[in-house]
DNA sequence: ACCTGAACACCGTTCAAGT
DNA sequence: ACCTGAACACCGTTCAAGT
C-alpha cells in the first residue's frame, strides 16, 4: 500500500501538534511515515503547499457562521471560535497567517463574517471589517503562542495563559466599533 | 579595527531591507561584514537576539506619543505611524511580532498608547486595549508584507498595495470601540 | 506510479586553535 | 579580545535510478 496525500498532511498536523512548527520539517514528516524525504514530493509540490494544507485542516474545524444571526453575536462568536481552533494546534496562528497570504489555502475563513457585515454595509467595507477581525484574532493568538513557545524554551520567564479577558475585551471593542460604523453609513 | 555589535545589527538590517527575512542568515550577515559566521557569536548571543536587536532598530523609528493629546487622535496616529515604520522594512511585521514575544526587545511600543488609555480606565484594561491595537496593526501589515512576498515569488497573482483605506477603516473601528468602552466604565 | 539514494546548496551553533 | 577553520547536526529540493 503506497502513500497518500492525506496521510502526508496527517503526519504534518501530528508533528505540529506534538512538537511545534520548528520541528515540522519535510525530513521529519518523511521519518514519521517511514519514507525518505524525496518521496513526499510525489504527493506535495513543496513545503509551502504542505503548510497550506495543514492550515486548511485547522480552518476546517471552524463552526459555520449563521449569516442571519444577530451581528454582534455572530462576529464575536466567530472570533472566539477561531481562537479556540487556533489554540488547539501549536503555533497555528503564524502558520495560518502566512498560509492565507500565500494564496494556497482552499478555505476562506472570512466568507461567513464578511457576509454578516455585508447585510449592513457595502461589500468592500464588509470585507475590510472581516479582515480587521481576522487580523486581530491572528495577532492576539500569535502572541499567546509565541510567548508559550519562548517560555518553554526557557528564554522567557513569563507565565503564559490567562488571556481570555484581554481577548474578549479586544474583540468586543473591535466588533462594537465595526457595527457602530455600519449604522452610521446605512 | 575589529567588529562591533552595532555593525552586526546594521548589516542585518541592510539584508532585511534589501533581500527580506528569508535571506537574513548568520552566514549572510557574516559575508557582508567580510568575516566568518562563527565570529558573530562573539558580539551576539544567537540569531534570536540579533533579530530582537533588528526589531529594536525598527521600533526606534516610532514617533513619541503625546500622552496629553486627544485620545482618538493619539491612538489612530500611533497606529498609522507604526504601520509606516513597519512598511519601511521588508517582512518586519512578522519579525517584530515574534521578537516582542521573545522578550528580548528593549523597546516597548505599547507604553505610549497604554498611557493614553490609562487616563480613562484602569491600567489592566488600558494594557488590553493597547495590545489589541498593536495586534491589529501587526496582523494587517503582516498580511500586506506576506502578500507582497508571495507575489514576488510568483506564487500569487494578486497585486499588492492599496490597503490604506482598509487599514484606516480597521483602526478607526477599533479605536472607536475602545474609547466607547472606556467612557462606559468611567 | 511511487520510492530510494545520493547529491546540491544551504542552515545555526560550537569550539579548539590561532593572533 | 577577537577571529578562523572545521566540524556537527541539521535544512528543502532535485533527480537519476530502481521496482
Amino acid at each position: 500500500m503506497s502513500l497518500d496525500r492525506d496521510e502526508v498532511v496527517d503526519a504534518a498536523v501530528r508533528i505540529l501538534d506534538d512538537y511545534g512548527l520548528g520541528d515540522l520539517s519535510m525530513r521529519r514528516v518523511a521519518d514519521v511515515l517511514g519514507v525518505k524525504a524525496g518521496a513526499l514530493y510525489w504527493h506535495v509540490a513543496n513545503k509551502q503547499s504542505l503548510l497550506a494544507a495543514v492550515a486548511d485542516r485547522v480552518l476546517a474545524e471552524l463552526a459555520v457562521v449563521d449569516v442571519d444571526a444577530e451581528p454582534h453575536q455572530a462576529l464575536t462568536g466567530w472570533a472566539h471560535d477561531l481562537r479556540r481552533v487556533l489554540l488547539a494546534h501549536r503555533d497555528s496562528a503564524d502558520l495560518v497567517a502566512t498560509a492565507l497570504a500565500s494564496g494556497l489555502c482552499q478555505h476562506d475563513p472570512l466568507a461567513g463574517v464578511a457576509a454578516v457585515l455585508a447585510r449592513h454595509e457595502p461589500a468592500e467595507r464588509a470585507d475590510w471589517g472581516a479582515r480587521a477581525l481576522l487580523h486581530l484574532v491572528l495577532g492576539h493568538v500569535a502572541e499567546e503562542q509565541n510567548v508559550a513557545l519562548f517560555a518553554q524554551l526557557g528564554s522567557l520567564d513569563v507565565v503564559p495563559g490567562g488571556q481570555d479577558a484581554a481577548f474578549t475585551h479586544a474583540v468586543t471593542a473591535l466588533v462594537s466599533g465595526l457595527l457602530a460604523l455600519t449604522t452610521l453609513k446605512e
